[in-house]
DNA sequence: TTGAGATCATCTCAGGTGAGACTTTCTCGG
DNA sequence: CCGAGAAAGTCTCACCTGAGATGATCTCAA
């Protein structure tokens, strides 16, 4: 994979092949529990208070309306959070966390935050950090544009 | 997506959103081309002589056998690249590029290009080079792991 | 030379994913 | 208050994807 810095479009595949091979080895991982990644960004982001409806939860974690229909019913299933109709707007659920739903969080978590570590020891801690900020500043531009057309 | 730069689960999901949103804006760019990312660099690799079968394309670009054998497909069909009987092995094939292939993915690429750039802007020059820095190291050692696999 | 096992490409099939239709409920201007 | 249009969640369907099976060919040790 050796790609010139100068090329924009190199950047993208790099993008591609950290994403796809922190899944892996974060899934590989966490396999024991039965929560993959998308489980537990779900769960993170609800025990959070991030996000209260389903469609909030898909747009912070860009996960597609109808998967996350999926995954829900499948954490409920489990019994790991529950639906629970709001009293102001009966279209839409509050998602809630339950203690079982922590407990398998905090279990799952570990396993995750020890994959990514494992991976990142080839990064000392200023460089972790600069990795983080600069991909939240790729990242966070979406939102703003999205924002922007809203106001118009 | 405010998050905690020491939490290393935290990176993996702005690696995720980092390579969607790119991929994204990169295949909108270039839909009137009909080429998606995919098979841009599908080509690019074909071109750049980087990889001679197509087991080693799909290595290189992260794309499993079976998808790999439906994009050379379609690129077949489409005449922008072509595949060949090699002599010295009969059950691979020589994948080579067409004048037609190089054209489109040229065409294809600089309007990639934009669209990466234009997502770049949020970065400057040397925020770039160390974003590529560091996602090169970080997805180097899976590379590295199976070197040393096979070693063994 | 031959047979066992590896390798390349392909095919198949089961499972995942997202766009769009649909239902219920809300909002808001008239 | 009423009707039009928007929004939340669900469902359906067509497409995409990857793991494993298959067939052809190669490799290599006996």
């Amino acid at each position: 994979m050796e790609t010139q810095p100068g090329d924009p479009a190199a950047l993208g595949l790099l993008m591609y092949r950290a994403h796809q091979l922190a899944r892996a080895k974060a899934n590989q991982a966490a396999r024991p529990t039965g929560i993959e990644l998308q489980h537990a960004g779900v769960l993170t982001a609800v025990r959070d208070g991030k996000a209260r409806s389903q469609r909030e939860l898909g747009e912070a974690l860009g996960i597609d309306k109808s998967t996350l229909v999926r995954i829900v019913d499948d954490l409920e299933r489990r019994g790991l959070l529950r639906r629970e109709r709001t009293p102001n707007d009966r279209r839409a659920y509050g998602i809630l966390i339950t203690a079982e739903g922590e407990r398998s969080l905090r279990e799952a978590g570990e396993l995750f935050r020890g994959a990514m570590a494992d991976l990142l020891v080839v990064l000392d801690a200023e460089q972790r950090g600069q990795l983080h900020e600069l991909l939240s500043r790729f990242v966070a531009q979406e939102r703003q544009e999205r924002q922007e057309r809203q106001e118009r």
